[in-house]
RNA sequence: GGGCGGCUAGCUCAGUCGGUUAGAGCAACCGGUUUACAUCCGGUAGGUCACAGGUUCGAGUCCUGUGCCGCCCACCA
């Protein structure tokens, strides 16, 4: 075996054989229905670029599918890549700028077919590095948004939410992004605060020239559109006003004053102007007071000539500028104030959307209620729960959705159009899949859909849906409902609610939900946190703070920044991401890479034992310490697996569970470790050194009984770092090459340890603990280890301490062991159960400690006394709290006179 | 404007149903190296659990309020 572990190499041929041996595949069976476990990726953009939240995010569901696999489900992890809409078009015609090709001049075929090409370039890499990882995703059920069976999923579920009323085409505001030219949802639209001015504007009143209504705008470009000015109708400023004309500046017009309810008399002047086609607000008072829409800009953001001839042909930008001038000239601006305002910036270009007018395919939410209830009644839950609230706080205020998007790359939208024939009447519109027969006499909408749309359908169109015989193909029977979605609660809007819409419309049969239990598309939803560097801030390439992942991996390999990154991230909160923790990672791989060195420095490998026959072997005298660390493994081994998995804790005497923890991936690496270094490593290997020196007859049974430690451990510790537990379970002999360590199911350990007989009795795991404290306490004595002779006094000599007398010297670091007199009292000496030790003097600050520490106890021992003196804590608290302090009273008047003792005051 | 989270050791964070003397890692300090590992080991020190009230026999934990930091949502132009 090497010396040091090599991850680079290692790596890359281990996960050359996991593929080679195809075990990343479903393991189906004719009788695995029920114990399905499907997990499905959220599926990175094509335009994507790999960064340290894709590594959290994929490390975490590699946890729980390893975890899955040797539990002995049937696993799916569904990996896939999303055509990315908008953000490929942007790409791609970019490109092509910079080839000096004009991409709105060419044709749709001609653009997509630049589009596919740049998406079969690029679309994978994302996916191929991070095989780097060690991902155990089936590659080969890999699904693309845009594959042809995937786009007829995504299209069917169109035309059936056309048939059933929920899609519906409207004319009306939505946010448009001008320099993409597109509609966007309202969730992809960020506000922003901008600083502005807020500008006071006179209009002349037509009938009165002496008279005029002021107003306050941030837009003074929208001037133009202006078709009437609106007060509130309980306003005592402007009640007589309300019915009169006034002068819109430019282009000079008149136009109403009109009264609504929805002016706001606090804000400015109390009057508003009112574009209808420019503003949400004014829409609907526009709407209210059946007022003209006029529309005073093109889609790319430049004014037309109804803006008023000044301003036609500029950018609505340098338009605002020019308006304001405009309005210095003709003596209406009255002041203008700094003001900041919430601007809404699109999500893709970074850019000020603009309210426009237009016409659009938007999605009424279907089954509003039971989205809701699927999480309200733990259909599904969310890890931390506390999303939930932010879940059904959106769903409470749910608003249509924009689903249309004025781009060419995603599923165009399967409605033709009559040819030549009116498009607003229904009559002349063919809604399917497949299009109308007679395709000469049709055109197709032009429009395609929101790429969240079509991510809505991940779990349903990545299991066939609806096509019977490929739901029958993909198992959708075996893996549907899926078992946890890993995501981050920043995409709770744009797609984990969404899936629950589309899975629960399709799959409910029943109107009440009674089956709501089997529509909803995951049953657990675990929540990662963003990653962020040292100081707290998000990271980003243009900030330039992330590291690069691959590189991370190159220099550390991949089961170190596995075990980085997981001990570093708490379930739902947010990661500072430090590189150290990576560094202990890999410190942590090199202590097992050595112990398990260590392990065959000693002897033969296991040679493919299984779990019984080491144990058998193991078995054989063994003795108490051997019997206390199998104890101490199985406890690590029933809490790590709880903590990922989580587990159903029966509450009110069985009449309802609930389910506790899981997704503790940090506490259970924690765990882990912590049972590796300190009680393995540092206690038990220890040991066993002395172990193997002195009772060399003792040799096979225990190397057999580090072997099914080893062999547990390495199989406990696997999904988190599995490159190196593969390697040194083959190493160690546990397996045969290119057996996957993942496909191997844990052992049945209670019953196995049961059967060899291999617990401890009370007594002996209290010996063992005991004796670890005492050794804790004789390495603080002052001159302790480093070969000194350990004095002993008042020994019990028994059958134990001569178990005990070898370690204790051994594992304290001691030469030899006088135990012929009694101490004189300038020895400073520690009280365990076997006797007093000693090794030097009473330094002064050893004494001063001891000081320090008798003062500490006596305060317990006080406050302990005053509560079990009083009648009312005896009368309320249970049995075991008074119990527990009556124990903790004794303990401490024991290490009080104990503490006298060492001090030398031997007082009572 | 509404909502959510965080505030525990110098730093990063655990802390389950309210119950015994609040934990870990890193950093600090002291000590250790005759071969598994210095990418290591042992030990020591370090806390007014943000603040103020309340409930309780008992509060880091539950309730009310305050402060600071962060995030999300919202049509005051």
């Amino acid at each position: 075996m090497e010396k040091t572990f090599d991850p680079g190499p290692m790596e890359e041929r281990i996960y050359g054989e996991w593929l080679r041996s195809n075990s990343f595949a479903p393991r189906i069976t004719p009788w695995c229905g029920g114990i399905g476990y499907a997990v499905m990726m959220p599926p990175p953009n094509v335009t994507g670029v790999l960064h340290m939240g894709h590594l959290l995010n994929n490390t975490l569901q590699d946890i729980l599918v390893r975890s899955a696999h040797r539990r002995g489900k049937v696993v799916l992890w569904q990996p896939g890549t999303d055509h990315a809409g908008i953000s490929l078009q942007v790409r791609v015609e970019k490109d092509l700028r910079e080839k000096g090709i004009d991409a709105k001049a060419l044709s749709r075929e001609e653009f997509l077919k630049h589009a596919e090409r740049w998406r079969d370039e690029h679309g994978d890499i994302i996916l191929h590095q991070l095989r780097r990882l060690g991902i155990c995703c089936d590659l080969n059920r890999k699904v693309h948004t845009l594959d042809q069976d995937y786009s007829r999923t995504v299209l069917h579920g169109f035309v059936e939410l056309y048939r059933r009323g929920h899609v519906y085409r409207s004319r009306r505001m939505v946010h448009w992004c001008p320099v993409s030219q597109t509609a966007l949802s309202d969730e992809e639209v960020f506000v922003r605060e901008c600083d502005g001015f807020l500008w006071r504007i006179r209009y002349a009143l037509v009938e009165d020239p002496f008279r005029s209504i002021e107003i306050c705008t941030t837009r003074p470009e929208t001037i133009g559109g202006d078709v009437a000015i609106a007060v509130h109708p309980d306003d005592p400023r402007y009640g007589d006003l309300i019915g009169k004309k006034c002068w819109r500046p430019f282009p000079r017009e008149p136009i109403p004053i009109i009264a609504d309810g929805a002016v706001d008399r606090s804000f400015g002047t109390g009057a508003l102007k009112i574009p209808p086609a420019h503003a949400a607000v004014d829409f609907e008072i526009g709407q209210r007071h059946g007022l003209p829409f006029r529309e005073i800009m093109d889609p790319c953001g430049t004014m037309n000539d109804l803006a008023g001839e000044e301003l036609a042909g500029l950018d609505r930008s340098v338009a605002r500028e020019r308006a304001v001038a405009l309005l210095r000239e003709l003596d209406c601006l009255t002041s203008a104030e700094p003001h900041r305002s919430a601007v809404g910036i699109s999500e893709r270009s970074g850019q000020p959307v603009e309210p426009r007018l237009s016409e659009q395919w938007f999605l009424r939410y279907p089954n509003v209620d039971l989205a809701k209830r699927a999480v309200e009644e733990g259909h599904i839950h969310f890890f931390p729960d506390r999303w939930e609230k932010t879940y059904l706080y959106w769903l409470n205020n749910i608003h249509d959705w924009c689903i249309s998007r004025q781009l060419r790359w995603g599923h165009r939208i399967p409605v033709w159009y009559r040819r030549g024939a009116d498009r607003n009447n229904r009559a002349n519109w063919h809604v399917s899949l497949d299009g109308p027969s007679d395709l000469e006499n049709w055109e197709q909408d032009e429009d395609v859909l929101d790429t969240w749309f079509s991510s809505a359908f991940w779990p349903l169109g990545t299991l066939g849906w609806p096509d019977p015989q490929a739901m029958a193909e993909r198992n959708f029977s075996v893996f549907f409902p899926t078992h946890t979605l890993v995501t981050g609660p920043d995409i709770i809007f744009f797609w984990v609610a969404r899936m629950v819409f589309m899975a629960i419309a399709f799959l409910s049969q029943e109107p009440d939900g009674g089956d709501l239990e089997r529509a909803v598309p995951f049953r657990n939803v675990c929540f990662t946190g963003i990653v962020r560097d040292a100081i707290g801030r998000k990271m980003s390439k243009s900030l330039g703070n992330s590291p690069d992942p691959l590189e991370l991996i190159d220099r550390y390999g991949a089961d170190s920044v596995r075990f980085g990154l997981i001990s570093s991230a708490s379930l739902g909160q947010d990661i500072f991401f430090e590189e150290k923790n990576i560094e202990l990672g890999r410190n942590f791989c090199t202590k097992l890479w050595n112990a398990c060195r260590f392990r065959l420095l000693q002897g033969g490998a296991a040679e493919r034992r299984t779990v019984g026959e080491l144990l058998a072997a193991a078995a054989q005298d063994a003795d108490f310490f051997d019997r206390a660390m199998v104890q101490v493994l199985y406890g690590t081994f029933v809490t790590v697996n709880g903590e990922i998995e989580g587990s159903w804790e029966v509450q009110d005497g069985g009449l309802s569970a609930k389910f506790q923890s899981g997704y503790s991936f940090q506490s259970a690496l924690q765990k882990l470790e912590h049972f590796f270094r300190d009680d393995y490593c540092d206690f038990y290997v220890e040991l066993c050194k002395w172990r193997l020196r002195e009772r060399p007859q003792r040799k096979a049974q225990t190397l057999a009984l580090q072997d099914f430690i080893l062999r547990t451990f390495l199989q406990l510790l696997a999904p988190f770092t599995p490159f190196i537990c593969q390697e040194l379970w083959q190493q160690l002999g546990f397996g045969v090459p290119g057996e996957a360590l993942q496909l191997i199911p844990l052992p049945d350990l209670q019953s196995e340890l049961e059967r060899a007989k291999l617990f401890p009795n009370a007594l002996e795991w209290n010996w063992v603990v005991e004796f670890r404290a005492a050794l804790t306490k004789i390495r603080a004595l002052p001159g302790a280890g480093n070969g000194a002779v350990l004095r002993g006094e008042s020994i019990l000599r028994d059958g134990v301490w001569e178990e005990l007398r070898g370690p204790l010297l051994a594992l304290t670091g001691h030469k030899s062991l006088d135990e012929s007199g009694s101490f004189e009292s300038s020895l400073a000496a520690v009280h365990t159960p076997w006797g007093r030790f000693a090794v030097a003097r009473q330094t002064d600050e050893f004494a001063a400690r001891l000081r320090e520490e008798l003062a500490r106890v006596r305060q317990h021992i006080a406050a302990n006394r005053t509560k079990l003196e009083d009648q009312t804590f005896l009368a309320r608290a249970p049995e075991r709290v008074i119990e527990g302090a009556k124990e903790l009273l004794k303990k401490n008047c024991q290490r009080e006179s104990q503490l006298l003792a060492q001090l030398g005051e031997e007082r009572i």
